[in-house]
RNA sequence: GCCGGAGUGGCGGAAUGGGUAGACGCAGUGGACUUAAAAUCCACUGGAUAGUUAUAUCCGUGCCGGUUCGAGUCCGGCCUCCGGCACCA
């Protein structure tokens, strides 16, 4: 609720409502309800920027049409007013947009509606009661300085960024002192060769869980938001280290300490190990040092250094001995400070030693395993053993808005919905199986969002929002508090006639229960919660009446959560799948004239402006029917003109319907064979028509819906019309019966003009609550179908003919049957039209005819031969 | 990086239990009507070559390869774009 409408909402809520309509002609009750969320941060964030003075944020509401005084408001009142205001703006362009939704169930989530907060309570309270909830810890990113965790839009740079697990493995030093090296390929510690260690920075010995560590202090300062009991002894300086030897715990070998100014000690602990023959940057630092007898000399380590040689541990293919001597050398790497090749070296030799590599003989127990098969085992076994631990970082530099640096915190006592739970999973994934995903694509997406869903964070510290029941320290956070809002519908019509005389706290857990689960005895909730026994069973009918939801329909962004989460909850509070989602619509962004929407490239588009513009039902067709699949819609403003054209043809014809003479069906009676043919042939479009919108509209597919009626049952039209020699020849009944049919179909669709349509026919009913037309298949007359194409069909192909020829004398046609011949001679009125002098129709086997250029043998049924001269 | 989806004319997009690619619409070109314009109507419209007929031949669905009598559709390997990746909603 910052903002009104756009058109990209607009598509979503309009798709919904034709839906609706569709249903509701169809003969359903319809409950099609739209309510407002207003949790979270978005709305407190803009109301703090507005009163910084943020142009962009000032910005951003003018668009959609707040005033001068209107933003001074939202400062003085705050979120909630703000949330109210646009609430108010979205309603009013909904309504001018034409959406069908019962307002009289609209309410706004959740701490501005006491009875909403109440029933996302409960929905918590029976959550943990049924284990769904669990309390733990929890890696997020951080700043330090406002003591919260800092979500990207709370960043100043490390947009999308987020925590990474570095592996630590701790070498001994002879002293007994541990020295942390944090990797991300604990499976090369088969291959260190030495530590790295910057001489000139200085490090701190540090008490670490009770055991002596040395390493930097921004990374002292990290550790201790990660459950680290971490205590300063002293400081101590690189290049005291050089020269020392320490243990590789997983090799127990010993290994020297050496100096390389690369160790950045923003990263981990600071202190790195050397594992030259796959790593890079090791290689060529060692080669460095190598090379640098000076250093050597300065710290003394001259035959140290000498004694150090690469050890290859990984075979991968299409590399040798050490791959990371040759991927310096591909990449012309000379020197440590070539920091963006090196990069790009380190990744890609990762990648492919990882996905192709496998350990040699040396790597102790996992030797001629791969090393995609073992990363995981590894960890654990050295975390067993003691020599490993963890350290998290962010996976690349987060600064905070506050422009202070972020690093890890893992919260503790946080709360979690958990997702992992295999039972839980595998019901979802049962009941996805048996839902509707329109498009059908869309359940594939969900199965699998299923899948790698693992427990999810459920609650805030900050915004709006309900406080957790039993620890309200917490807010439940705004995705979480969404999850089974479509029950509260139910309740809201009541809820908010009966406002002010029914209280929040009246409706107790167990009067929920009873709501929504059958539970307990109404007389005696009656009782307990001081409520009206006559309340709690209209409250108790209604759900029961329109439970479960039949069908949601949101954007393709959602499924990956919000959606999904929508049928994890049903399933964990109702135990009866009666109540459970039948099925979910999933329509892409929209774009405008082929771009992204956006706020500052000038082609944002408020619903409100378009529909001032061409009104309500140009829009809902012209972005409706852009698109019907997964993909971006498209919003083009010139398109709109088609659909006006169609629309105007519509009211003219509706119009001229009264100079139709209305023949009688049977022959004689001054009807032509030819007539009688091409009524049948319209009756049968007609019914195939009706057949396949239906279809379409029940699948969402409002393209192709709005296509058939608008442009194939229209064409169909003008071709009947046509062949009948304008209006006044055709039979009305037959026009009329398409005219309401076309417009009964494109009622879901553009509702205002199909009630001005069905008015001008003399209609004193609403079209919208109209029966929906039912197929009638047997009425659809292949035969006649496939005649009358033929005839358009050869129709064309003998202008085609006529051209190339040069000739409009004498036109022969050759039939390989009976009927076709039949149908031609009935047809020869319209057939004269072609401007032929003279016109002979011969069945292909008559041995009389006419037949110069032997065309007769050519004739196939659907395919008569032509001549012409 | 991981999970999922997509890539077809000038454009939006049809067609996938393998079987005539480009339905329908837009734009474009030519014509009719009009003093003119708009609107409307008719014809053409992926590329190339040939043609007194209804066509014929070849090339074409992001790229490379494969399976098959036959691939937009299936398989393997890439490239690009979109959505999500968890304290943003």
């Amino acid at each position: 609720m910052n903002g009104a409408p756009h058109i990209g909402a607009g598509f979503t809520f309009i798709r919904g409502d034709v839906y609706a309509r569709f249903k509701r002609m169809q003969g359903f009750n319809v409950l099609f309800p739209q309510a407002f969320h207003a949790t979270g941060e978005p709305i407190v964030g803009a109301v703090k920027r507005l009163e910084k003075g943020d142009k962009s944020q000032e910005q951003a509401f003018k668009i959609y049409g707040a005033s001068e005084k209107n933003l001074k408001d939202f400062v003085k009142k705050g979120p909630k007013f703000v949330a109210k205001f646009w609430k108010k703006r979205w309603i009013e362009d909904l309504q001018a947009t034409g959406l069908s939704i019962d307002w009289r169930r609209t309410f706004i989530t959740t701490s501005m509606t006491p009875t909403y907060s109440r029933f996302v309570e409960w929905q918590y309270n029976t959550l943990k009661a049924r284990g769904y909830v669990t309390q733990g810890t929890h890696p997020v990113v951080w700043c330090p300085k406002c003591r919260s965790p800092t979500g990207d839009h709370d960043r100043l740079e490390g947009v999308g960024e987020s925590p990474t697990e570095y592996i630590i493995i701790k070498f001994k030093l002879t002293s007994g002192e541990m020295l942390p090296c944090a990797t991300l390929r604990p499976e090369t510690m088969y291959g260190a060769t030495n530590i790295w260690i910057d001489p000139d920075v200085e490090y701190v010995r540090a008490e670490v869980n009770g055991e002596k560590w040395i390493l930097s202090k921004t990374a002292v300062k990290k550790l201790k938001d990660q459950l680290k009991e971490i205590k300063i002894i002293d400081k101590v300086k690189g290049s005291e280290l050089i020269g020392k030897a320490c243990e590789n715990p997983v090799t127990k070998t010993k290994i020297p300490v050496l100096p390389a100014k690369f160790c950045d000690t923003e990263i981990a602990t600071g202190i790195v190990v050397s594992v030259p023959s796959h790593a890079p940057y090791d290689w060529i630092g060692l080669e460095e040092l190598k090379a640098d007898k000076a250093q050597q000399k300065k710290y003394n380590i001259e035959k140290i250094v000498r004694a150090v040689e690469p050890i290859s541990i990984i075979a991968t293919e299409g590399f040798g001995e050490h791959p990371a001597k040759e991927i310096c050398e591909k990449l012309g790497i000379k020197t440590q400070k070539d920091a963006d090749k090196l990069e790009k070296a380190t990744e890609s030799l990762y990648k492919k030693e990882f996905h192709t590599g496998t350990c040699k003989k040396n790597c102790g127990r996992y030797a001629g395993m791969k090393v995609s098969e073992i990363k995981e085992i590894l960890v654990e076994d050295f975390t067993d053993e003691g020599i490993a631990d963890k350290f998290w970082e962010t996976t690349a530099t987060v600064v905070c808005r506050c422009k202070t640096k972020c690093h890890i915190k893992i919260l503790e006592n946080q709360w979690f919905l958990k997702y992992s739970d295999p039972k839980w999973k595998e019901q979802t994934k049962k009941w996805i199986r048996k839902m509707k995903f329109y498009p059908e694509d869309a359940r594939k997406q969900f199965d699998s969002t299923v899948d790698w869903l693992h427990d999810k964070a459920c609650t805030r510290r900050s915004g709006l929002g309900t406080p957790l029941p039993w620890d309200k320290e917490w807010i439940v956070g705004t995705l979480s508090d969404s999850t089974i809002y479509m029950a509260y519908y139910t309740l809201a019509k009541t809820l908010n006639e009966k406002k002010g005389k029914i209280k929040a706290e009246q409706l107790t857990d167990e009067v929920f229960d009873y709501i929504f689960f059958g539970k307990g005895d109404a007389a005696k909730l009656a009782k307990s919660s001081r409520l009206d026994k006559k309340i709690i069973e209209e409250l108790r009918n209604e759900f029961d009446y329109f439970y479960p939801v039949d069908m949601r329909t949101s954007g393709k962004d959602l499924v990956q959560n919000h959606l999904t989460f929508f049928i994890f909850h049903h399933i964990a509070m109702w135990d009866d799948q009666e109540r459970w989602p039948r099925s979910i619509g999933v329509n892409g962004y929209v774009n405008v004239a082929g771009e992204k929407m956006s706020k500052s490239k000038g082609n944002f588009r408020p619903l409100r402006d378009l529909v001032k513009k061409y009104g309500a039902d140009l829009v809902r067709i012209n972005i409706v029917a852009s698109n019907e699949n997964m993909d971006d819609a498209d919003w083009r403003d010139e398109s709109v003109q088609t659909y006006n054209s169609r629309i105007n043809y519509l009211f003219e014809l509706a119009s001229e319907l009264k100079k139709a003479k209305g023949k009688g069906r049977k022959e004689g009676e001054g009807k032509t064979a030819q007539n009688r043919n091409i009524e049948m042939y319209m009756e049968s479009r007609l019914q195939e028509l009706i057949k396949s919108v239906t279809d379409s509209y029940e699948q969402m597919k409002f393209r192709s819906a709005a296509q058939s009626t608008l442009f194939g049952l229209t064409n169909e039209l003008k071709a009947y019309i046509d062949r009948m020699g304008g209006v006044a020849n055709c039979n009305k009944n037959i026009l009329a019966q398409v005219v309401e049919a076309v417009i009964k179909l494109i009622a879901p669709l553009m509702p205002h003009i199909a009630e001005e349509l069905w008015a001008s026919m003399n209609k004193k009913s609403f079209v919208s609550i109209e029966k929906w037309p039912v197929a009638q298949v047997e009425k659809i007359n292949k035969k006649i179908m496939q005649l009358e194409d033929t005839y358009k069909k050869t129709r064309e192909d003998i202008k085609q003919v006529a051209k190339l020829a040069k000739a409009d004398n004498h036109l022969c046609l050759y039939f390989a049957t009976d009927e076709e011949l039949e149908y031609f001679r009935a047809s020869m009125e319209n057939l004269k039209k072609l401007g032929f002098k003279k016109i002979s129709v011969f069945k292909s086997t008559d041995p009389k005819a006419y037949d110069p250029q032997d065309k007769a043998e050519r004739a196939k049924f659907g395919r008569p031969g032509i001549f012409i001269e």
